[in-house]
DNA sequence: TTCGTTATTTCAATAAATCCGAACTATTGA
DNA sequence: TCAATAGTTCGGATTTATTGAAATAACGAA
């Protein structure tokens, strides 16, 4: 498998971002990957930022919607892939979606 | 058919109220209910409302998500059904969410 | 009250999207 | 070269969405 296509952000629309967070097991490894910024920054593998017993294959699609919604970058490193939040881009396009959803408190 | 029901803000998921305002018709039934409020403000038929084009059925199905969501508020008046956006309620459980929305530019 | 009109919902069938096990691919280290 | 790890892709089962057609609801007029 070949390396991975990111929208650039002109191609980012709200209806992508909002289908790509409309959804809580890809909800929760946004948040883990905020959490991840917030400190080291350096990333997270696919498996540590997504909820612990999700499926592999479902997990591996709901990453691709994140990538394919302009929500996340992924680069390879070594057998892993490591994901970040493209953050200050999605807050230059969308401002305050972001923070209006990871700081609402989930039920 | 009998009176609307509409769930009570506690019971109101970040979840249901992403995925109600995921789909673009039901953002631009939101928008128009939004504009609406910052004049009228007595709200909007399913109709009026609504992108002209889209089938009664679905039209229909869409109202009954936002309402299932908590986003709008339905009443009937003669022939029609009245529709609010329960704009105060949602903006005190998720702040700074609905603001981000409708203000984001679509393409 | 019965009929016609308008506005919306429900039904039911089709179409599209999602989920996930199994098989496959990529990368590294022994 | 082989095995192990981390993800991805395939394919079929299940779920969800879409929408034409029929049903319902409210009203006004005859």
């Amino acid at each position: 498998m070949q390396s991975f296509i990111h929208p650039d952000m002109r191609d980012v629309t709200l209806d992508a971002v909002l289908y790509a967070l409309a959804d809580p097991a890809r909800r929760a490894i946004v948040r883990a990957l905020a959490a991840d910024r917030a400190c080291e920054g350096k990333g997270l593998s696919c498996n540590a930022a997504a909820p612990p017993d999700l499926p592999k294959a479902t997990m591996s699609q709901h990453y691709a919607k994140l990538r394919a919604a302009g929500v996340v970058r992924a680069t390879r490193k070594g057998v892993s892939v490591i994901h970040t939040l493209r953050c200050d881009e999605i807050n230059a396009k969308f401002p305050g979606l972001l923070p209006a959803i990871l700081e609402a408190v989930e039920v």
